[in-house]
DNA sequence: CCCGATCGTTACGGGTCCGTATCATTAGCC
DNA sequence: GGCTAATGATACGGACCCGTAACGATCGGG
């Protein structure tokens, strides 16, 4: 039961979406920043920097420096792990969770808009 | 005829297609430099940049330093209105209609692999 | 014990972006 | 011509991010 779109209606819902996030004022995210969040909140825990940086293909600073960022706009916190105290665990948070249901939100209203075509 | 889709259907194919933007190391646009371009090819010229600012709720700066960066990755050109000459059109580029279609077909290949639910 | 391997973080030099304020250029009107 | 209004670009100080390289802390096996 896939999900049918077209591709005129996926660049209209793509930048209808991302017009949203920007006029709302919200924390202007880059493409990484966005996928990491949504990586630690929809896949299952545990999440460390070294797994999230294999899964985006990216280096681990970068990884660091967007739970930096991110932690200081509360979206996500770290805890040092107590059995391998060289791992960090990124945990989620209230106002994270609530980020991203609220992203979801947006994403079906204006896929809702989006007419035929 | 309304897109039917399901908050968690519209975050896994948001946190996908990001993830593979991310891998195909491509351009690490922001939410901004996203909802400009995405403007540009979608709405009906001409466009300027002050259009451009008003219609993301940003100040003009913004719009002239995404255009420096998005020209010199070729997405998009510039030129002055030979009508108005205060005026500056901003102009697809073949590369930018390319990058476009890409991102069309990445989420239209994602959505269809989402599983209902 | 110690030593290599692994973890996440930090340092560095360079680039981009931010918001505010200011600028040069052009248009339009008297 | 001179004035105002409007456009897009630029300057500024500060913040963030990049990739590479090095770092301290920790684990685990000999």
């Amino acid at each position: 039961m896939p999900l049918e779109i077209k591709p005129s209606q996926a660049l209209r819902l793509w930048r209808q979406v991302h017009l949203d996030l920007v006029r709302d004022g919200q924390a202007d995210l880059s493409a990484r920043q966005t996928a990491i969040l949504l990586t630690i909140y929809l896949e299952l825990p545990p999440h460390t920097v070294r797994g999230l940086a294999a899964q985006l293909g990216v280096t681990k600073p970068v990884i660091t420096r967007a739970l930096d960022t991110m932690g200081k706009l509360g979206l996500v916190s770290r805890k040092r792990d107590d059995f391998d105290r060289r791992n960090v665990v990124i945990q989620r948070t209230v106002a994270g969770a609530l980020a991203v249901e609220r992203l979801a939100d947006l994403v079906v209203e204006r896929a809702r808009e989006m007419g035929g075509g």
